[in-house]
DNA sequence: AATGAATGAGGGTTCATTCAT
DNA sequence: TATGAATGAACCCTCATTCAT
């Protein structure tokens, strides 16, 4: 058993992931400050101590979730190697891992769908600390394939959303729909890949994705 | 002043009306079903005439609504003519006006998503009655493209959710962000459907859509 | 079918029996309008136009119906024949008939105590009306039985609640454990008979009893 | 003042009391939770803590009442000494004190009345765990007096009803009539026991009571 | 006379929040 | 720190009553 100073020093970070559960499951207004208690294995008093009102608990649970979620993101990028085209294939997966196979990307979008319109400075920040970042380094990622000639130079202004819509849209319909929408995961980001990297290479770009290797799922050359 | 009778051949419709914007605005939960009524121009008690409990206004408010939009998309797609391709960028632009300009159909998308999880058997109803007809339609039109030889058939599969997920996307983007969001929704529009033409035609078809006529907006031959 | 006319005259009765039903059915609060309406074949506004309120209709319905039965057991009173001991037994016959078999009697006992603490003047009137003239009955019985010799003169004070107290009593049984109260009706009045006379008679009233005849159901003399 | 700990234990006793009151004067559907936790000293929502619903308040407050009572009564029983007609006697005038003087009795059978019809199963539960056992106690006690030829064997079946019937009738007539009925209830009392063990007792039985003593209240040998 | 849509006050219940322990 | 009894505001829903038709 842990220690008591132990134990204190972990429990806003089990409130936090207690109360995302539970914010996730039924949105702000269903949730009970004593489901987030149970979840937590507290009681409701306690979690006063740590946060001063549920709507304080919410945005610092959003927050703490969307820090977290963005540095990870950051950090995963920088560690990409090769070409654009690579580097995009590879970020798209990454994306896809986390708003597709993690449920806390996906979880994310559906928070701030149901419950940003009521806390609207949440919302702001995190489009100025999370959103405009992440897709910033898509539309740089772009940009750079642009400039090096791998990417048409048209698509560079709203490619980034377009690229990147799928992988929200996927998250979307689990979101909505659950486990019972049946959906090969596996052939529908490939067609996307396929799809996008189709669209937005050129002859160039194609021809150096192809000197690269036979790619990624042994697909024939894009 | 209109006679008591004609009132009331109206009223259930502009509950259901007052119902939409009220929910679509703060989630069901969050919903009064006195902001419902002051809304409608009626008092809490005559909502109870027509609709049984709150959740089943809610449940006839997202039906009734679907069930309109999947009939409008149904009308239009028969109305358009043209090669696949001349098709499917009429299709893709009523989406955006239903789901970017219109409210409607994106906050069918946030209701769906804050209150389906405890409306199960309305977002099987909704799955079953609108979204899978609505994607449908979009595979069966890729799916002539193919067959024709427009478009490249490896994307049959899972063509249709990625050609739509952009305009679904936006929609999210906007409900989310609301009117804060800047951006360019024309060029946003020209981007998507460009990309997305540009991964999905073959060379056979982009020589009959170039041959077909300097295309809808103006824009240089994709 | 009934002219409109006939139909209009009839409406108040109709009201007035439905009400009864009802209300002996749930309690006065537990009542509501539409449910006497429904039973009585009209709406609700209906009811308004022939009784001002719940509270009017409920009075109304109580005095139409504890009228009524005085007023037949005041008839039956006055056609009995026979000694005091005889005329008891066939008041007694008759109470049970009331009060048991019947279920007007006992639910206007069930109304009294329901809802009797809400409408004092009601009760008063119940009393005044109903209550006293029919023990008065009884009492004005054991005093000609002890008049003549028949009765013990110690009882005539109380005798009258005491005699009737068993029918009362199972009325009340009824009331409240309905038809799963297993019990031989027929062996509990002649229960309730037999020991009554035996401890109301006196040596003089016993012989003239049995002198009279075999009694009522062939029942050997007591 | 209290300590929190020692209220908290006193709590829902001090509610089922003051929802006892409140009940027994206005009956289960015109009761407001407000009513009964003004009674008690708490807020309307502090019920809710100790009871789910007003029904189940309800059903624990009959229950608690109930059980209460026939321990009472069982004890009270078994303390009895002499002969049977001796123990009949004291029976009735235990019976008397509970119905007649003391308000619980006769609010318990206002409260069977007026709202068993919507509580079916605790209407079950009070026949068997009360009006079963307590009538079984009666029965016993005129059986035993059967057996040793003091009481007529005939009236063994439904005697114990009859026997308690009239003080059941007196309490039916307060709850209805309140204290606004003048009655003699020391003569009524005596009246009924006169009657009922005139009618009860055999030659012998009447032997042995007279040779006891001169009974109870010095009133002449029965 | 009768209908039934509509009102509005009221009551049961929930739950964020507080605070004595 | 943490508990959990208690508060009180708010919300869903019911229903007696009204009134235009």
């Amino acid at each position: 058993m842990k220690t008591r100073a132990r134990r204190k020093a972990e429990r806003p970070g089990e409130i936090l992931e207690a109360a995302f559960d539970a914010f996730a499951e039924r949105g702000f207004a269903a949730t009970r400050m004593e489901d987030v208690a149970a979840r937590a294995g507290v009681t409701k008093g306690a979690i006063y101590f740590y946060f001063e009102t549920k709507e304080r608990l919410f945005e610092e649970t959003v927050s703490h979730y969307s820090q977290t979620m963005l540095a990870d993101a950051g950090a995963m990028l920088a560690s990409i190697e090769g070409g654009s085209a690579e580097k995009l294939r590879a970020f798209l997966q990454y994306l896809y891992s986390r708003c597709a196979y993690d449920r806390y990307g996906r979880d994310l979008i559906g928070l701030m769908v149901s419950d940003g319109r009521n806390f609207p400075q949440l919302v702001e920040r995190h489009h100025r600390d999370f959103f405009a970042p992440a897709m910033g380094m898509v539309s740089d990622l772009l940009a750079a394939g642009a400039a090096s000639g791998d990417f048409r130079p048209e698509i560079v202004a709203h490619g980034a959303e377009i690229a990147v819509a799928p992988s929200v849209f996927l998250s979307l319909m689990r979101l909505i729909f659950g486990a019972s929408l049946a959906l090969d995961e596996e052939a529908y980001i490939a067609c996307h890949i396929d799809l996008l990297l189709q669209g937005l290479l050129t002859p160039k770009g194609r021809k150096n994705l192809s000197a690269g290797k036979a790619c990624g799922e042994g697909r024939a050359p894009i």
